[in-house]
DNA sequence: TATGAATGAGCATTCATTCAT
DNA sequence: CATGAATGAATGCTCATTCAT
């Protein structure tokens, strides 16, 4: 028994790959359409707008990724463990990207090329939270004495930047080869990390 | 001694500030020449295109902030002293930029929109260029001793990251009212941040 | 026992009503199928096209009423008589539409917009039969005395642009209030309209 | 000295003689552009669209004609005097329309096609200027014991649409053939026509 | 019959670039 | 050198109509 996809799947499906090779601006919808296999008004019967597709795209594979998130401010374990869990659920809803670009971290920096109010306000407003969950991870962790006297402030913005470019590394595919002798490729684990985060580079 | 701006750096000027204040595909060629108090056709005197515009600047004002990076690398101090430079190097080139949105972590990020092969080259070997310094500045630090085993590459991506957020934050600007009680802005040291890469979080 | 309407009743009752109230452009075609409970497919198995279910609407509301309007001109009356005929013919039509726009007049002064060259022809065709029975009414009343001698052709002109304002006087609902101090609406009658016509304006 | 006109006029005329040849909808950008022989991106060089072109048109050829209609209520003349200025003017603006079909009174009725509010408020402001001017003569006539009593909406409404048709005879040029024997075209004298209104048919 | 999913021709508008003056 | 008028390729979206089921 064949499964067939709907054909709002195979719409998604279509411009969730051309988004990420092309862009969205470089992504027309006649494209979306021909990698879809239908024809430019099929689109049209299924989203109302190439903004609502990507609205659409944002909810169902990046947004409700973090819908549980700010579970981890409530479980009763140490701060470097809320930080470890929150890192973890970065990693899995990440890891279901298989992009060769980063979406995500694109996504939200380039925001701003977007007109649509909702898709601006949903970008801003996942930011904010993950922002937020992390800030109390760590501002918690430095008022029960777990974590250094710093400005938490300044430790989410670095950790936030580091774990984004932790997950993002893909981002340099190109220049990868010029970098490094051998040809290497993302393989570290997470627990190391996690230990520079928490120990930072220092012997 | 009246100094008359020649129309090449009016352009250029003009080009810098809407490139900053409205993004690059908001800029159109009219409002460049409008704001340079010039011709549209005259633009076209100076430039091949609105790319070879930004072409310009990015190599006038990014690329040379770098053009002596790589001198950090055979300096004889310790490998946290290196570090120290390298960011002291970013947060002097990225301070000349008074944007209130992230110039330079948004061009490579947007560097896809592009299509002038020779910009997105000049993007990607700046970051390759940092990249390439800052692994090797790791690399050392671990060889010798100073830093912890570790994957210099992870290492070297978790800093980048944190170092891009780090001078970015100012990319967040509307959120940071709901992330923190206070209406706090950024105003920490340099040091404190230097401190959590070289001893993390952790007491 | 209850009359179950056909199908094709239903669109040409459905279509009738959106017509009216929003104008042919602004009707589409799903408009008329939802209005009338059946689908958008369906529509076409009864009517060729858009066009055609206008046409029929054309052809059984409006030139049906206009069927024996010729029988006036063999009546052994008045030429006085006939006029006042034929505007009750036309009163009578006219008011059988509930219409806030005025549906004939709009129709017959739009009817360029329209492709389908019998839809275009029926309506010239119902304006040229009107036009030339007014026309035998004040010639022949002119030929026996009855009327002034002057041009039919003129008299006919003002007569049938008076009849058509008269009837659809509801065309400038909005700009009556700009017009007459109290908010006056339409409430005249009949005769005092045909007397205007007859004897003038002058005392 | 040929006298070349501006891209701007040339723009306007093609527009003109498209609106009234093919109407409003019919008529394309690029018929515009094609028929004042330039380019289609000129077109807005000139205009910010195709409404503008239009509402542009309707206050040069059309609104402008009527800007001192108003004077007419305060000249000391008879009632039937101004009634008759009131006409003249209207034949003077129209009879500079050579068009076969009637602009004028196309574009009222016409103007809910119109989704600009500016040229809809234009249209309707027009319209009841006109109505208002028309209303107020009849009015007077009637108070001063001029015209016989009735109501004076009535009349307005009457004779509008008398002068409507009056004027627009030419709209059913097709249709004349059929309509009289002899192959007739307007060549009335506006007194025949004023006389009809003030005496009425009756001999 | 009845359906509605699928279609694609058609169109207003934008804007980087050209080039005659 | 300087200009700005002129250009036209490019694109998101609409909707009457078709047709497989």
């Amino acid at each position: 028994m064949t499964q067939t996809k709907s054909k709002r799947d195979l719409i998604l499906d279509a411009a969730y790959n051309l988004f990420i090779n092309k862009g969205y601006w470089d992504t027309k919808i006649i494209d979306i359409s021909e990698a879809a296999g239908i024809g430019k008004g099929t689109v049209y019967e299924y989203f109302e707008s190439k903004d609502a597709i990507f609205l659409e795209l944002f909810r169902t594979k990046v947004e409700s990724g973090y819908d549980n998130i700010t579970d981890v401010l409530s479980k009763e374990i140490s701060s470097d463990k809320k930080l470890k869990e929150f890192i973890d659920i970065e990693l899995e809803n990440t890891s279901k990207y298989t992009f060769n670009k980063n979406f995500l971290l694109d996504l939200m920096l380039k925001s701003d090329a977007f007109r649509n109010p909702e898709l601006i306000a949903s970008i801003h407003n996942l930011i904010a939270k993950k922002f937020s969950v992390l800030y109390q991870i760590i501002e918690e962790g430095i008022r029960n004495g777990e974590f250094i006297q710093m400005d938490p402030l300044l430790a989410t913005a670095s950790i936030t930047g580091a774990i984004n470019l932790y997950i993002s590394f893909d981002l340099f595919p190109i220049n990868l080869a010029d970098v490094t002798a051998s040809n290497k490729t993302k393989n570290w684990r997470e627990e190391e990390f996690l230990n520079l985060l928490l120990n930072g580079l220092k012997t």
